[in-house]
DNA sequence: AGCGTATTTCGATAAACATCTACGTAGATA
DNA sequence: TATCTACGTAGATGTTTATCGAAATACGCT
């Protein structure tokens, strides 16, 4: 599998590129108060036909333009649904987090756990969290979902891999990876990890 | 008045410009899950850390990061905040005019003037549908507005311009320039044109 | 058919940029 | 004090890109 498939996140990326440009912008702006032709905008831009050609044609491919036969000019005009998916990234909470790969981000995980894990024993905790929690969660992966676990249990099973029960068992309640009720400790099903 | 001063629109595009580059996006998705260090990040998004050094420098630019130093190590974290503006740049129904410069337009529309007047006369109609406007709002300026006119008054001003007054008359309807009421024509006071 | 206009395409150029390696710097620790 | 580690800076390099003039294309009009 080669990586020129056109990705969401490529979409993305190609509307940022197509609209971090002052030109562009300023194309943009004008085609949202009014469609417009090449030469129309040449001017009000200061540019020349064919630059502002270029520009309507890389606002084209990000989706952001369209245009319309009218004789022998083209009126262009702005498609503000173009800007729908670029909104989303800055808005939600969850945007952004989409443009984290998890190709690399598994074997980033998976570096993490070579290097601090000697075969199923835990050698050292790392210093940053991010690593830490790599190891909370590897830890947290022993453990059944939906299973009632009592606390001496919990501690037999995290002392297989390293010392420190109390450590692994306040990190994997305090992030949610369990949960703690009367005593008993309940690993949730999870909620939606694995695409 | 130099043209070097850091202008709000300078601001948007500077913000467009670092988040438009795959790079910078990844590390901002692993910084908005949680503050990360330069090394970490680097490992995550499989650069150098001078790579990440430099985007991270482009980042902070933008307002879009913060570092803190923690010992050796500097944390950096996700300025959710220097996202504001860019929202409200693609969100607002007036947030893309703000790049429409109006220094260059009123250039524009005296280009256009001094093309399609000859005097106080309209020689010609231009074809694009922002040049008729701004002849039709170089006609409209010659009435008084809130003041009535009867039709007949009308065509004449029109006529000392142009020929054709019913194409200005009703084109100037049309844009709502004038209001028509009972055969009355009326120039309604300008809403806000003039900044 | 032939001409004029609007647009795109082509080729060139100069600037911006992402990335790297090599080096410098500043805290922390022994 | 010496050393180690994390970070930034400097310089180099290959790529992208914004812009232009010149030429090609498409369309309408006479």
């Amino acid at each position: 599998m080669t990586d020129d498939a056109p990705t969401p996140t490529d979409a993305i990326v190609t509307i940022f590129k197509a609209i971090a440009d002052e030109s562009r912008l300023k194309i943009l702006a004008h085609l949202s108060a009014e469609p417009a032709s090449v030469t129309d905008l040449a001017e009000l831009t200061d540019l020349r036909p064919p630059t502002v050609s270029h520009h309507l044609s890389v606002l084209g491919g990000a989706g952001l333009v369209t245009a319309e036969r009218r004789g022998t000019t083209r009126i262009y005009s702005f498609l503000p649904s173009g800007l729908d998916e670029a909104r989303r990234s800055l808005s939600e909470e969850r945007g952004l987090s989409a443009f984290s790969d998890d190709e690399t981000l598994e074997a980033w995980e998976q570096k993490v756990l070579s290097v601090f894990l000697d075969g199923e024993t835990v050698v050292q905790i790392p210093a940053g969290e991010k690593k830490r929690m790599v190891l909370v969660r590897w830890i947290a992966a022993k453990f059944e979902e939906g299973r009632d676990y009592p606390e001496r249990e919990v501690n037999e099973i995290i002392k297989q891999h390293h010392i420190d029960s109390a450590y692994f068992r306040r990190m994997m309640v305090e992030t949610g990876l369990m949960t703690r009720a009367n005593g008993v400790y309940r690993k949730p099903a999870t909620p939606g990890r694995s695409a």
